[in-house]
DNA sequence: ACCCCTGTTCGGCG
DNA sequence: CCGCCGAACAGGGG
């Protein structure tokens, strides 16, 4: 499920137990999740520092414990977070469990297409290099209508939907928020991104903003508490059988099919190609 | 049983 | 070397 906002909201899931030490790490050793991290050293580092702080960035999500060690975390398609009490029995899908005095901090992930990560800095630097190096946020001020419009220029052919999916230019963009992009700016998903530059327009402002605005109501929707998205939002329509474009004095019937691999709403008569 | 899936990565192909 | 594309990953839900 998770996008920028959900994201955001399974990080705060974790922040009961924000002041706490870890002290026993239940793992499940063969886990995908792991990948290039060694499991045992995420018991070997976290054991006795104090979780102190959280970030996410787009779908990256990362854990600061004391003395300079970090956990990295995506939730693919499937991962969730949650906190749960000390004496939590972990689940079966339950791929990391770090239990503090009072809480248990769960990752779980049936499906194991997300990843955990274990950093360790020292020295003035900060945060982790491969954080440090993620691209600029939506809602950063490194977010320009420069960046958007010289990343379109480079794949003008590709389908701006496809485009939108790219975590190296649009951080946290998924499969539904690139959906309800396009259907907001009336353009079609296999639209060619070139289009955009089209006509003298330095930058694609109409995306960007589009862009820019549907990232800070998801947060603020999504991200605070996870309430349902209005009915004005393509969102809530889209997987629904017979769904009708909720745009003003439109209701016409969306059409769904498969785009570049992913699968794609849009409303035939709003957003012509 | 069968088909679906809000993600990413990898290998093949042109 | 690059862009594009489908498959693979793995399990639960409808």
């Amino acid at each position: 499920m998770p996008e920028l906002a959900e994201v955001e909201f399974y990080r705060k899931e974790w922040d009961p137990g924000l002041g706490q030490a870890i002290g026993r790490v239940h793992l499940h050793p063969g886990a995908r999740i792991f990948r290039d991290t060694d499991p045992k050293a995420i018991r070997r580092e976290l054991k006795g520092r104090k979780f102190v702080a959280s970030f996410t960035h787009g779908k990256n999500l990362l854990f600061q414990f004391s003395e300079g060690r970090w956990l990295g975390g995506h939730l693919g398609m499937t991962g969730k977070l949650h906190t749960a009490t000390a004496s939590y029995r972990p689940e079966k899908h339950d791929h990391l469990v770090l239990f503090g005095e009072k809480t248990a901090l769960v990752f779980t992930d049936p499906r194991m297409f997300g990843r955990i990560t274990l950093d360790r800095t020292s020295g003035p630097r900060k945060f982790p290099g491969w954080w440090e190096a993620l691209p600029p946020a939506i809602l950063s001020k490194e977010f320009t209508k420069e960046f958007v419009a010289c990343y379109l220029e480079r794949h003008p052919k590709t389908p701006i939907k496809t485009l939108l999916l790219n975590q190296d230019a649009f951080p946290g963009i998924g499969n539904w928020m690139a959906d309800e992009i396009c259907w907001r700016i009336r353009l079609h998903p296999a639209t060619p991104s070139g289009k955009l530059l089209e006509g003298g327009a330095p930058f694609p402002p109409k995306l960007w903003k589009a862009l820019r605005l549907l990232c800070r109501q998801s947060f603020r929707v999504i991200g605070d508490g996870w309430k349902t998205p209005p009915n004005s939002w393509l969102f809530n329509h889209r997987w629904k059988d017979g769904g009708r474009c909720p745009h003003n004095e439109c209701g016409a019937e969306l059409k769904r099919a498969e785009l570049r691999g992913r699968r794609t709403c849009w409303c035939p008569r709003c957003q012509s190609e």
